[in-house]
DNA sequence: AGCCTACCGATAAAAGTTTATCAATAACAA
DNA sequence: TTGTTATTGATAAACTTTTATCGGTAGGCT
């Protein structure tokens, strides 16, 4: 109810937010209480866009003190969803595929990969680190009998929407996608690009502008 | 000169035509030109946004016939600096480091990963992929002998902004980040924040949000 | 030739995001 | 108690990005 409109834009910035006021509470001096211009100078963020972002998601802060660093964070973490565990699955074990399955960062943010699928059979087996790669084949029955609601497409890019369709059809509801096109699907579906091509872009086209008009 | 202003967001879509063009290369019935009408209902953009996307960085496109695939790729490469290469330093050489290190595809995007720094001399060797990790105390001279100007930085949260700050020190233009921090650094730098954190937020609150009002 | 149609490019409107301004509130000190 | 100050939260302005509208141009068909 209580829940305004928040920003896509604005959700890109909740889980700074959190790290940062995670990395409080090693601290010694870790204080009780927060403010949005502390906040805003250490990630450098403007004020208001720091107060108008905790506005969306918490009721709190008081003046002249600030926001509860404690409720702060499990609101974030509420919000985000790292409260309650999401199992996924990835699909295509390739050198990305595996990268992302046996990196265990994810599990910091309540995202578990339940397995991993290609279709190579030579690539079906274990991981080092003990994760399942399964044949494509499993993949509807493995989604159905665990419910799982998070998939991740690590597979070349011209086989990247049929994945996404299959994905789609078993009821799967957040996508996120690592190959390099972008993949579409109906609105209900998230389809997050991850595209490295994407970020690669921005650098390489920034260095290219710069790079060009030094030398005049 | 005839450069027009171009938006970041519209730099980050470019990637993506170049990558449809590219696919239609290898086709048999491959057409001389495209209409971004086409464009626009392969990749669901808007085909004014395909027009205007197009016309930053193209100048030509022909009424009744559209624009002649090769010279779109040409530019679109030109543009985005794949053309050329660009060599890149990697601090920070732990799972997600060494993956970046060893993942062959950058290349084709004109990005080679030219050796990886780590602060821990256990991890100081070569991958087995035969790249090269090296103490950081070799990141400066390094750096200057080859004139590299891209860095990544794949180092935890609380170090990056230091390693960050070492790469502005020695003349790197752009930085890929990893860390789990938006890091910042003076107008002329681009610091590109790629945030696994970030995404996953993005996916697990639509989750959330969508299995919450599922079961009301 | 002249008309019709597919398509581009420019300009304008709308939507979304960030930044600025300011009144209101609660702690603290005199 | 009363004034001062740090801070919030709301509202408004500026900016950015996306979407809509429309005139103009070049093929191709009659």
């Amino acid at each position: 109810m209580k829940e305004k409109k928040i920003s896509k834009s604005s959700v890109q910035r909740l889980p700074l937010y959190l790290e940062y006021l995670r990395s409080l509470l090693g601290k010694t001096d870790s204080p009780q209480y927060i403010s949005a211009t502390t906040i805003s100078n250490v990630l450098r963020f403007g004020e208001v866009q720091v107060r108008k972002d905790l506005a969306s998601i918490s009721s709190l802060g008081k003046p002249k003190i600030g926001y509860c660093v404690l409720d702060l964070i499990r609101e974030l973490e509420e919000f985000l969803g790292y409260s309650n565990v999401n199992e996924a699955v990835l699909v295509g074990a390739g050198k990305l595929g595996k990268a992302l399955l046996n990196y265990q960062g994810f599990e910091q943010y309540g995202v578990i990969i339940a397995a991993a699928f290609d279709i190579d059979p030579n690539a079906v087996g274990k991981t080092s680190e003990g994760k399942d790669i399964l044949p494509i084949s499993k993949f509807a029955p493995f989604v159905k009998k665990l419910g799982v609601k998070m998939g991740i497409i690590t597979v070349p890019a011209q086989n990247a929407q049929s994945v996404c369709d299959l994905m789609i059809e078993n009821n799967i509801l957040a996508i996120w996608n690592f190959a390099n096109v972008a993949l579409k699907g109906p609105q209900r579906i998230l389809i997050h690009n991850e595209n490295m091509a994407v970020s690669l872009a921005v650098l390489s086209s920034h260095l290219r502008k710069h790079l060009n008009t030094k030398k005049k």
